[in-house]
This record gives structure tokens, sequence and C-alpha cells, in this order.
DNA sequence: ACCTGAACACCGTTCAAGT
DNA sequence: ACCTGAACACCGTTCAAGT
């Protein structure tokens, strides 16, 4: 409070929104092993026992960063939706925000039950609107939230493992290579999908798998 | 070499099986956090930079404990099931053992291509005798593992959360109150739901899920 | 009240020195 | 060849000292 009444307050201060903001920042730009309090008080042109006045540990930070993410990506999603097309949404909404910040998909199954419960809402929400059983809608959240979590995993290792400007082309080339190393007697079902691999879209693959447990949800009622 | 001929060793010698049997052992009675490279060398009796000469770094010994567990659950599963019948008991093979191991499930998604690479070639194989259509095997076998994984995830981190000795009723009681604390107007789904909570049974939803996206499956023949 | 930055108690990993 | 354990370059977190 200064004698020019309750607005007057240095625009740079530190806070719990800049602090969340910059690792996010990081986080994005040179990756999850980039964000230390040494480089985030650097960030901030502070010292790095100042960002506990304002957030308690590194865990609690990360989630932030998380809940901040998602809360942004179920926003994103139309009000106006069919519920097969909401889910849709909400679901290549995470996947296309995951894509681009990776780090969020394997942050998401740790400490965040934040931004979790905001995913299992969303989905649940148009699943009874759908008219699946009563009995059915929990297991049916469960498993959507549960396929929707394990793609966001795997995503987030794929982005991580090719690095930042990697060709994709490449990479995939790389993988079929390493499928096919193994033993064809031993793997063949890895032997005959290997060229399939080679020029499937992973966007496309996460919503066929969205897809076939809506259609299996149809089943039930 | 001795004069004794190939076979005297030393069976206490240091070795890449050895290491990696005592790091499970500390990752099953004290979590993640205590393997470390300083007490995997006190309880094998060495030095710290012994383990070296047999593993090259931290990241591998985690792959390698990973992908004997998960080729150890995957051994188990009857080789004279149907194929319907055999995914499921791949995947609840998969449950129980990271439910025992919870620290399988956090590493499923890292490095270990290769136990990813078993559980794919696995359900694969019986999708294909299920008369699944080719140009839907690769997404189906996908999204099955995709769903196994994040489940294996999401258990990995209630078990961590949880703590070894904890009581389940007192632990689901409070993710209820965790749940209920919310507005319910914004969350309606998860109010709605708050009591099946409590007494679900998380390996009868995992089969859920499972049996949800088989039926999906099915209908695409 | 908020910030500073040295200090503490750890890590994974390396490497000269031993056997 | 294999092992030892001190040393190095980091971490997250704490805390006396400043403003």
């Amino acid at each position: 409070m200064s004698r020019w009444g309750v607005a007057e307050r240095r625009t740079d201060a530190l806070s719990k929104e800049r602090i969340v903001e910059a690792a996010i920042e990081i986080l994005d730009t040179d990756g999850e092993g980039a964000l230390t309090f040494r480089a985030l008080a650097a960030r901030l042109a502070t010292g790095s026992g100042a960002i506990y006045h304002h957030v308690p540990d590194k865990n609690t930070l990360l989630a932030a960063a998380t809940d901040s993410i998602v809360t942004r990506a179920m926003a994103g999603v139309a009000g106006d939706l069919a519920p097969a097309d909401a889910i849709r949404a909400i679901a290549v909404g995470l996947f296309d925000t995951i894509d681009e910040h990776p780090w969020v998909g394997a942050q998401l199954h740790r400490h965040p039950r934040s931004a979790l419960l905001r995913i299992f809402e969303g989905i649940g929400g148009r699943i009874r609107a759908l008219g699946v059983p009563e009995a059915a809608q929990f297991n049916s959240a469960s498993a959507l939230t549960n396929y929707i979590l394990g793609v966001a995993a795997q995503n987030a290792e794929n982005a991580r493992s090719q690095g930042a400007g990697a060709d994709r082309t490449a990479f995939l080339a790389d993988v079929v290579r390493q499928w096919t190393r193994n033993d064809p007697a031993r793997y063949p079902f890895v032997h005959s999908v290997a060229a399939q691999l080679r020029d499937h879209d992973d966007r496309e693959q996460f919503l066929a798998g969205i897809d076939l447990i809506l259609a299996g949800m149809d089943t039930l009622s």
C-alpha cells in the first residue's frame, strides 16, 4: 500500500503465476531436465531461495504448470458438440497439447490430481449425455481417461527420445529397424506391422483407439 | 582360468544379473527413491564405482529390472487359451505384477522398448487370431497396449502416494473427500460417481476397460 | 515481508590407485 | 580385469543475513 493507493506494485515482482509461467517456458524450450531452481532463479533474475516464498517445492511447481496447460486445453473444447464428438474433441485437444508440451504427458500421472480430475469430469459428463447405462458410466470414463493417459505418456517419451528438431521419417525408420532386428519367429506380429508403422499417423491412431472404446460403450446400451 | 579348469569362479562375484536382482529387491522393499548406486553398492558389499563395470548407467539398470519383471509376467500366461481370454490373461497378469512392483508401472513408459514390445507382440498375436481385419490390427493392438500402460501408470502413482502398509479403505475415503471437496456445479459427474469410488475394485474396473475395447474390436469384423 | 546466496545433504558418474 | 572410494559437478532445499 503506497500513497498512490492499491494499484501501484512493481510489475515484475515475484508471484506464483510468474514463476509457473517461467517454468513452462523453460520446460517447453529446454525440456524437463533443464528445469532447476537455479535456472529458474536466473531467468527471473532472483535468488534460488526466493522461489520458496511462493511455491512450496518442485513437485508442486510441476503440478501447477501441468494444471495450467491442461486447463487451457480443456477450455478450448466447444460447448455445443454432440457428446461423442465432444469426447473426441477433448481427447484430440489433449493429444495436441501434449504434442506441443511433451513434459505434460510425463507429468500427468504424477501428483496433479486436479488436472486428471478435470479430464475425468469432462469425459464423464459426455458419457452420461451419451446414454451409457448408469452402472457402466464410471468404468467407461475410467477406461477413456486411462487410455488417453497411456498415449500421453508414450508420446512424451517419443518426443523426449527424438529430441527437438529431429526428422520424423528418420526416427520412424530407426524404430522399424529396431523392431525388425528382433527374431521374426518370436515376434511375428511386430514384423507384420512394421511396414505400417513407417507411414502411420500418431494422431489418427490415437483417434482410432478412442473410436474403438466408444464403439465398445455403444454395445452396452 | 585356473588349474581346476573353466568351472571355478567365486559364486558371489559381481555380475549384471546379481546387480539387477539386488536393484529389484531395493525397489520392491524401499521404493524408487531408495535406489541409489551407493545403496546398491552397500547391499552388494562393493564400491559404487564397481557397478559401472557391468551396467552403463542407472537408466539401463532400471530398464533391465523392468524387462526382467515383465518377461516373468508374460511367461506366466497359459498357451492354450482362446485369443480373447489370452488377452485378458496378459492384461491381468501385468496388472497384478504392477500391483506387486509399483515401480514397474512408473518405469514402463520410459526406455524399456523391449518390455513394451513384448507386451505389444503378445497382444497383437491374439488380435490376429481373433479375426480382427488386417487393417485394424495395428490400431487395436496399439489401443490395448496404451490402455494397459495408462492403468499401470495410474496404479503405480496410487501405490506411491498410499505408501506401503496403508489402509485401503482409509485411502479411498480420503480420495472421495478430495473429489467431493470440489464445486458440485463444476464437477457434477465426479460427485455422482464418488460413492461408487468407495467400494469399486481396481482390478475389476481394469478388466471392464479391456472388455470395452474387445467389444469395440468385435464391431469391426 | 520478501529476497539473497552461501551452505547442507544429497545425487550419478568418473577416475587414479590398488589387487 | 576388476574393484575401491575419494572427487567432481551437479541437484533440491534451508537459513542466517540483509532490505
